[in-house]
DNA sequence: CTGAAAGCGCTAACAG
DNA sequence: CTGTTAGCGCTTTCAG
């Protein structure tokens, strides 16, 4: 058996309520029976149970991180950032793969809530229904989303500033000089995905010289930008450029434009947006929209601790954080005049 | 303030330990008044506090992964088996980045004990002294350790079969017919490496044409890969096949080569080790030796959830995973005879 | 089949 | 400054 509170006290030779008061802040304890305990604990190497704390403090110190599947290279990201701020917070983060079922989302959180954690963050509850929301809402412990809900401002927010990132890809590729330009996004319903499609349209569309993009909606993975990408060059095979709304589509469509024999930047420009790390990596590095990823996972937890700590006070906070364009690659200037000193490729290019 | 079992009692005109029964199991209870208190329950939303039952039970149902970093592609495939099994196993899993840290990770450790984990799972001990290993085997909570301890055999092991995964990759070479072969890994230390590097090395020597590889060791990332492959390419021009000890480093290679204007496999074939997921995305796509890391993941949870189960019989499991060679377009046949046949690259090589 | 009672290990008033 | 006491919410004997 575990050795307990009441060894150390009956070994120090002082009352259990001593020990408790030495060991976790030492006030209204005399310093040398302090120093006595102390000692006696780490002799016994005394693990104070924090379950038993738990059930009389009512906080367990744990947090909890709700999101679609780790695997995804972003939200890997996030959660190091999480877990770092729940770690800087003496909180420890338990991990959720919702794979954005409903229904599992659910589940966890009544499982999360029955354990007691103090705070949930949680990836997206888009695609909850409003009944599901309210019963979040209402469920007595603080929870962050990761995106804007339109639906429900109960709820503390932390986002990327999608709309200006999208607006960043649009300016970028004018500024190349394109004009027949296509963007790859998923679902209309996806908040992140759409607030990138407005900004990027209605930039192109405010343009001196308007632009109307074709856009073309699928599945938001590397299969999806891979499929779209084809369909994309069937129908319109004059498109110079590409924003897919995530990177890992824009991988997608390196690798369609590969099977079609088309060369990036040389032949297609193709700009992403996440700044995952093997943006850098692939062939030709590639030009993306940097969400920062690590911050909105960290900012969010501090967020969830603040909450956690002022049982009271529970007015919602919404954080949106700056994205940035990171130049690689996969993109060229359109005209041929100045193509050689702006296209910063290896490879000159091919007009 | 949470509705507690005695408000479902209350409410049920019953004890609360005839509440508890009707909730945990249900035999030794009226099946009138289990559906009686049943309903109540779901009327009044009670959700049992874990954190309680925790307490008089002794078990928690959460399990802990401690690795070096979530955003290495490699864990996070490890951490989704890992968590799907745990779910399985109706636990939840809080997720530890030790970022190799000795202290960092005895300092987790400690505090997911007080946290009364039932197990946990561990990346690599094998930065850890002697004595800290001894410490945590005698800590009294299930381990399972995600390489094979050579020092330790207190702990339950999972891991993937390096050793033959490296065979593999010498047989593939030589059977391409290449002969000056360099091998690019970490240091000694890491064990999963070194057995990769063992593997290797010794199949090479024992070929019927026996050949001794180039080996250079340095950091195991990807700038640790490129940095390797600059160095080997200034002292060795004329290596036509590398091994990198994981995929990330065969990354780093394939930036260097392309730095230093060779092209892979046309030049240079390469092969990487572990699968992870933007292997099959680079350019070229990487032949590689793939680990099983979610079904490695997923085993260690077994395993350390029968440990919790039986408290009693607590003798350490071992499981060796497979491996298997994934051949994509990164590797060529060397002599210029049935080079197309073979070599299954787009492109046709060039000699 | 059900209730009473003890207690898991700890914290936090309240006395002294 | 220290000890006594009353729980936190639940499970689990032990009686009835």
């Amino acid at each position: 058996m575990a050795v307990t509170i009441k060894d150390v006290a009956r070994e120090s030779g002082v009352n259990i309520s001593t020990v408790s008061r030495a060991l976790n802040h030492g006030y209204g304890v005399n310093e040398q029976t302090r120093e006595r305990v102390v000692a006696v604990a780490a002799r016994l190497d005394y693990r104070p149970n924090r379950v038993a704390r738990g059930l009389v403090t009512g906080r367990t110190h744990s947090l909890a991180l709700v999101l679609s599947d780790i695997r995804n290279p972003f939200f890997a990201e996030l959660a190091r950032g999480a877990e770092d701020a729940a770690r800087a917070g003496n909180c420890d983060l338990v991990l959720c793969n919702s794979d954005l079922d409903p229904d599992k989302q659910m589940q966890y959180v009544r499982s999360l809530l029955e354990k007691r954690v103090d705070g949930i963050l949680m990836n997206s509850v888009a695609v909850l229904s409003r009944e599901q929301q309210a019963r979040l809402a209402a469920c007595g412990v603080p929870i962050v989303l990761l995106n804007r809900s339109a639906l429900n401002r109960a709820f503390s927010t932390v986002c990327a500033d999608n709309e200006t990132g999208g607006a960043l890809a649009a300016k970028y590729l004018l500024g190349l000089g394109h004009r027949k330009i296509a963007h790859l996004t998923g679902p209309r319903e996806h908040g992140n995905l759409s607030d990138r499609t407005r900004g990027f349209i209605s930039t192109l569309q405010s343009a001196k010289d308007p632009v109307q993009p074709i856009v073309l909606r699928g599945k938001f993975n590397f299969s999806g930008g891979c499929e779209l990408t084809k369909q994309l060059l069937d129908e319109h095979p004059d498109v110079t450029a590409i924003f897919a709304g995530n990177d890992v589509m824009a991988f997608g469509a390196v690798r369609a434009a590969l099977d079609r024999g088309l060369r990036i930047p040389e032949d297609l420009s193709l700009i992403g947006f996440d700044n995952i790390e093997f943006a850098s990596v692939i062939h030709p590095p590639l030009t993306t929209i940097h969400q920062p990823m690590y911050e909105m996972g960290h900012a969010a937890i501090e967020i969830l601790l603040r909450l956690a700590r002022d049982k009271n006070k529970q007015v919602p906070e919404h954080r949106t954080l700056g994205v940035e364009l990171i130049e690689r690659q996969s993109c060229r200037q359109l005209s041929c005049i100045n193509s050689i000193a702006v296209n910063s490729c290896n490879r000159p290019a091919s007009c």
